[in-house]
DNA sequence: TATTGTTATACTCTATAACTATA
DNA sequence: TATAGTTATAGAGTATAACAATA
């Protein structure tokens, strides 16, 4: 009996893999969040330092980078641009003037709670296709897998 | 009795949102595995186009952006760098020499094998968080919510 | 010395437009 | 005309290194 070489061992369907999934549930995410805002001019991105500043007493810069896992350098750029659109103003904090205090303006405020329903909207959307029961379900199995991350490494 | 302004809009936690759950669960999924797949000198984006050269018939170049709902251009750059590695060969469709066939090499179909396997792997770490009932469950919803795009637009 | 914010720079991934060769 | 591959280019998003101001 001749075996030839075209033992090939199986290979699953790219589709099943998790990478591919992830990275397409991201990009239909953010496409349909994308469309949810553009009546606010925000951006998701945006939207998440916006909710971020919200959150607890008004965070510096290094500290709104830390709470959603960006560079600092990356959270330059973002308030720069929320401070153009007069979204949040910046200044040092007194009691050590290395760090920026950044708030929300009154604009900020009301952009973030227009934004929020958006995105509550998007999401719906995003989740339709699953049952009912299992939508908090996804939620709760992809903050398990996430904070894997965080047990796992020094992340910034 | 007065009313402030004050009375804020309830503001969810960028942690339980899914644009920042699912931004975060890829880069975790995106780690684990470029770590898996080091030893072999490929990214997982590379390992995605061998995969996809390994089902069905070779396909075309662009058929091949399209299962991955890639772009043909980021297409051509992909496959340069799997034919410089000289996993894979391409050449013009005899019957339509517009199109060029995209074969794997016996070195490509061996780097598949091995990158499988560590991607098996890196995907047990990503999934070591959930109970093992609820790792196939998680697949099926990432697949139901990631066919919604497919079912609601035109997509290359 | 160490930390925060900043700038400059570079790298990855992606998308668009225009070109070529084939059909 | 239209299609497949290619090239050039530009735009997000991210990360690294170096600098100024402050601690």
């Amino acid at each position: 009996m001749i075996v030839t070489c075209d033992e090939r061992e199986p290979v699953p369907p790219v589709g099943d893999r998790f990478g591919y999934l992830l990275k397409h549930a991201r990009e239909r995410m953010a496409a349909l969040s994308a469309e949810a805002l553009r009546p606010f001019g925000v951006s998701g991105r945006e939207v998440a330092v916006l909710t971020v500043l919200a959150t607890g007493s008004p965070p510096s810069q290094l500290e709104a980078a830390q709470r959603l896992a960006l560079d600092r350098t990356t959270m330059v750029a973002l308030i720069d641009g929320l401070e153009a659109k007069a979204l949040v103003t910046r200044g040092p904090d007194p009691s050590d003037r290395r760090r920026n205090i950044v708030s929300l303006t009154a604009a900020g405020r009301s952009t973030l709670a227009a934004a929020t329903r958006a995105t509550d909207e998007a999401e719906r959307a995003f989740l339709a296709p699953l049952e009912t029961a299992d939508r908090e379900r996804f939620r709760r199995m992809l903050q398990a897998v996430v904070a894997g991350e965080a047990a796992g490494s020094d992340r910034t």
